[in-house]
DNA sequence: GTCTATAGATCGATAGAC
DNA sequence: GTCTATCGATCTATAGAC
């Protein structure tokens, strides 16, 4: 009689007690679902396609996500535990240069080991968040002014030059995320089938170079 | 008979003898389909949607383009077009300072001008280019390449920092295309509903700043 | 040249056998 | 729980009236 209840039962039994083979269906579909949606993008890609891949009846798939929004929906929350695992740790009386570099290396670090997540994210953001908006927006601007702010009273302290804190974060982020999203341009100016390590040490250490001199800092010294 | 020649003679005529009429739509057909394309990639756009933004009906878009895919080349064809129109100026002996701050500056205003344009060429990107990269791959090596050497001709000559060419150039696409590309995630940050020019003049002086002071150049005196 | 009607394939989602 | 069969909607593309 009373659904709502019933439908949570359901789903806490479904996130708790799954059976093994569900475990390990939803861990295949999910894989399948991410190559997909990074490279047609929600609208572009049918659970046919995931089915396909993913070497499973179509009909599985939405008994265990219950729907398309369903599927995609586990697919982000994936990417973005993800995330906070590799980014969540900011030290506030930090060093400037270290911090900064540290997330350089991580952001870049992300790109080569979660293209897949890291390009969803961006497939999603280009199209205007209609899916995260609501659940994302929030957490992401705090994380984003807690960050801000650390930086400007690096600034007020004279620790590094005056920049607008915001854009400075974008910029690292555009130029970090670029080496996973826009691999495709990269591997063929590279003249290149894949990145390898060494490419990916090169981005580190470009990047790094320029940001930090630009903002007046060094490059600690166990990476120069 | 020839049916060849004559396919050739219509596409010819098609391009230069266009009525008024014919122009108009096809004018108003691209401008939809470059915000559909944006906001959904290539598989997730139908020409449903794009013949309803249009106001024209649906049929009219094959009549003119011939197929879903030809209506995509219109669009990329359009965008290169801006895009080299843009960019295509590189001096060999210039100044370094001078020459990077010029194409900062041109590589943010055209994500100001051409979001749309700039969003789909990365989405486009970001699916490992599967419907360009025939017609396209070849130029862009080129001119990245060309562009490189001129870089790195300017750190023989100890001009500036010794850099990777090639990933400089991605650092300064990546940061800039980012104000396009993640618009979304721009103005959730800065608390906008959309960038005004003020936003745009802060992101070339950030990124300005920052990439030639970390390559140990300073900015134009007429710029800083 | 322009538009309606529709074919043929594929989509997300559901019903029901096992 | 799992899978087959299938529905109704929607997709690209074409045929043919005007």
């Amino acid at each position: 009689m009373d659904t709502a209840q019933k439908r949570l039962n359901d789903a806490f039994r479904t996130r708790t007690k799954a059976g093994r083979i569900r475990q390990q269906n939803e861990a295949k579909i999910i894989k399948a679902a991410e190559i997909e949606f990074a490279q047609n993008g929600y609208k572009g890609t049918s659970l046919n396609a995931v089915a396909d891949r993913a070497q499973l009846p179509k009909s599985n798939i939405l008994y265990y996500f219950k729907s398309k929004f369903g599927l995609y929906g586990a697919v982000l929350a994936d990417i973005l535990e993800m995330w906070n695992q590799a980014f969540s740790v900011a030290s506030i009386d930090s060093d400037p240069a270290e911090t900064l570099y540290r997330y350089i290396e991580a952001k870049v670090a992300y790109s080569y080991t979660h293209p897949l997540a890291s390009r969803i994210f961006a497939m999603e953001i280009i199209q205007g968040a209609p899916h995260l908006e609501a659940f994302l927006a929030q957490d992401l601007k705090v994380w984003l002014d807690d960050r801000a702010s650390v930086i400007q009273s690096w600034i007020d302290a004279g620790k590094m030059k005056a920049v607008n804190p915001h854009h400075l974060i974008f910029l690292i982020w555009g130029s970090t995320q670029h080496y996973a999203d826009f691999s495709t341009q990269v591997c063929w100016a590279l003249g290149k089938k894949e990145y390898d390590q060494q490419d990916f040490q090169d981005a580190t250490a470009t990047v790094a170079m320029i940001v930090l001199g630009g903002l007046g800092l060094t490059i600690p010294t166990e990476n120069r």
